[in-house]
RNA sequence: CGCGGGGUGGAGCAGCUCGGUAGCUCGCUGGGCUCAUAACCCAGAGGUCGCAGGUUCAAAUCCUGCCCCCGCUACCA
């Protein structure tokens, strides 16, 4: 099967924390790997969201062009996130000439089946700039209750939802000045004549998360038209005349952004010397997408992309006919985490309640960062970091329980046989045990499909400790001085079962597996590693390169055990995982209160 | 009555759809083992499943009301 892996795409105004990637990082790569491994053909896209108002407002403070900014962050976000080991087919970027032309085309495909119309709008906007001044970039005075800094959507201090032109002395955030309210016009996507279509759609997805269905069918009673346009001239040019050439008009950031699952798809197909092969992702019946997100996307994914990809089809309650594309696939899934806190508290740069991914990297191994996002993210409700937990995890669930198996494991056979030995008859409690790991390949695999990831880990995570109790019970370091055969089939069976947990850890560990499959006397590559690369636009020779993230992950690793080569030397390992010193749970507990 | 999620032994969670004397990982106490990064194995202590009612032979699980925490409300994932 196909299977198209859409991931959320990171906005680049500035580094990425870890609650980022616990949202839609880690998960997808999960996802990807199990699914490659099962032997389905994936396709994982995405790249950094470069457009929008918080990109100029950031570039704007620090004196650069929108464009400098953004290069510079999406080179940071694209290396946190191959050191991570995101396997991306490609992750590129919004601001390609490519994108451009995608985006573009999904709007006139839109215009031309009558879903996007033209309005004039009341909105707040920069005198001195001219520019989209954003509901949250504005404060006042709550009409209401008076309370004095209320923000232009909502009254923190009465709850009340507000507009901001009703605020009392409304100022903008960024610098100040009084916002003018003025009526430009907008284009709109009329997101109202999707409503059956999308509720008709929505309620078959009976395969979604409980949470994510649930929400996105509420969402469903209150569907406006919403803009497709802002004033700001750091966007993409809406392809129309009168408006091309503009400098205060461009596409909003969002309807641009989930464009680029699509764009993104193209370009790699491009980039693969095919350039119709993303085609078997979004115009396949027999092809899947799965969309990974945080949940304050969920209405991007499960209701304005649909709604774009449907009209742009012709589906909806003004029909039409597909673009010149043709019709493209919904999603199959939206999968969507909650949120990660940060010891308590949501995470926020300006106040320092924060994690970078790059200093996390810096200073610890990307699989014990994925480990624990695995076992303890936010798959289905909120969930906490904080360090304590990170290291207990780190040391007496990833170190001492799959760690030591395999430390323990290959150090007998080493010191004792240097090899992988034959076994010799084996007993009930050897079968049941090659047994039972041979079995977990189906459940987990199954939790894996259904996204259900903690489950998943916690599975093989039992079968590793049933190993550590199988050696405990065979005692084969006795049998090493008594019963060399018997010991033989021991270390045998265990070694198995420790190859076979190595290949259900690897979605989740992928850094590690690969150095367990070497430390088995495995060659050649187990786990492949994205890279980032320098690339020019293949539409446009000449123009400027960039960074992206790809990468060939087809490695020959299957979702299946394979029975241990016998005779294959063994050397004496080195541990795979390194034991945290408690002391850090104070050093990076002062590091957020001091930087 | 804006929407959603949650409140289960010290910590983090599962179970709740389809009611039947509470489960997992970790921690703690005691013991064992010594191959392994003081790792591994066994045993034990520890919970009236947020509160109050109701339905039922039986409720963590269904119903009603209440309390508390978190997130979202469209540009902070």
């Amino acid at each position: 099967m196909n299977i198209l892996t859409a991931v959320a795409w990171p906005y680049a105004n500035g580094p990425r924390h870890i609650g980022h990637v616990a949202g839609f990082g880690v998960p997808s790569d999960v996802f990807s790997r199990y699914q490659r491994m099962a032997g389905n053909n994936v396709l994982m896209v995405s790249g950094t969201d470069e457009h929008g108002t918080p990109i100029q407002v950031q570039a704007d403070k620090e004196g650069v062009s929108p464009r400098e900014l953004a290069d510079r962050n999406a080179l940071v976000i694209a290396k946190d996130l191959q050191n991570l080991g995101l396997s991306y087919d490609l992750f590129t970027r919004t601001t390609t000439k490519n994108h451009y032309a995608v985006a573009q085309e999904l709007f006139l495909g839109l215009l031309k089946n009558g879903y996007v119309f033209e309005q004039r709008q009341l909105g707040a906007i920069s005198p001195s700039t001219g520019r989209t001044l954003p509901d949250r970039y504005i404060e006042g005075t709550c009409p209401i209750c008076a309370y004095p800094n209320a923000r232009g959507d909502q009254c923190d201090n009465c709850g009340n939802q507000l507009d901001p032109i009703d605020l009392i002395n409304p100022i903008s955030k960024i610098n100040g000045e009084t916002p003018k309210f003025v009526e430009t016009e907008q284009m709109m996507l009329d997101l109202p004549a999707f409503g059956d279509v999308l509720s008709e759609w929505l309620r078959k997805q009976t395969h979604w998360r409980q949470n994510v269905l649930r929400f996105s069918i509420n969402l469903l009673d209150d569907l406006k038209p919403r803009s497709y346009t802002r004033d700001l001239e750091w966007g993409i040019p809406v392809p129309l005349d009168g408006w091309r050439d503009r400098k205060d008009k461009s596409i909003y950031v969002w309807f641009d952004a989930v464009v680029g699952y699509l764009s993104a798809s193209m370009e790699w197909a491009a980039r693969s010397g095919n350039p119709d092969a993303w085609r078997a992702w979004w115009q396949n019946p027999d092809a899947r997408s799965y969309y990974f997100m945080g949940k304050d996307n969920i209405v991007f994914h499960a209701e304005i992309w649909p709604a774009m990809l449907m009209g742009y089809s012709g589906i909806g309650a003004k029909g039409g006919t597909p673009g010149t594309l043709g019709a493209l696939d919904r999603p199959y899934e939206v999968v969507s985490s909650e949120f990660l806190t940060m010891e308590g508290r949501k995470f926020s740069s300006s106040r320092n309640v924060v994690i970078y991914v790059g200093d996390m990297l810096s200073r610890y191994d990307a699989d014990a960062l994925r480990y624990f996002l695995a076992v303890a993210g936010p798959e289905s409700q909120d969930t906490d970091f904080t360090w304590s937990e990170f290291v207990r995890r780190n040391n007496d669930e990833l170190v001492a329980g799959w760690g030591n198996l395999v430390n323990r494991t290959i150090s007998m056979t080493a010191k004792n046989v240097g090899s992988i030995p034959a076994p010799g008859a084996l007993t009930d409690a050897d079968n049941a045990l090659l047994a039972t790991s041979k079995a977990a390949f189906g459940s987990v695999g199954e939790l894996l499909a259904r996204s259900r990831q903690k489950a998943a880990i916690n599975e093989v995570m039992s079968l590793v400790g049933a190993a550590n109790k199988y050696l405990s019970d065979m005692e084969p370091w006795k049998l090493a001085k008594s019963d060399t055969e018997r010991m033989a089939s021991v270390l045998h069976v265990a070694l198995q079962v420790v190859d076979d947990a190595k290949t259900m850890l690897t979605p989740f560990l992928p850094g590690s597996s690969s150095k367990v499959h070497a430390a088995l006397g495995g060659t050649g590559t187990w786990a492949a590693m994205p890279e980032l690369v320098e690339v020019e636009e293949q539409t446009a020779p000449g123009s400027s390169s960039y960074s992206v993230l790809t990468g060939d992950y087809d490695t020959g690793a299957r979702w299946q055990s394979v029975p241990i080569e016998v005779g294959r030397p063994i050397a004496p390992p080195t541990p795979v995982f390194a034991k945290l010193d408690p002391s850090v749970v104070d050093e990076e507990l002062a590091r957020l209160e001091t930087a």
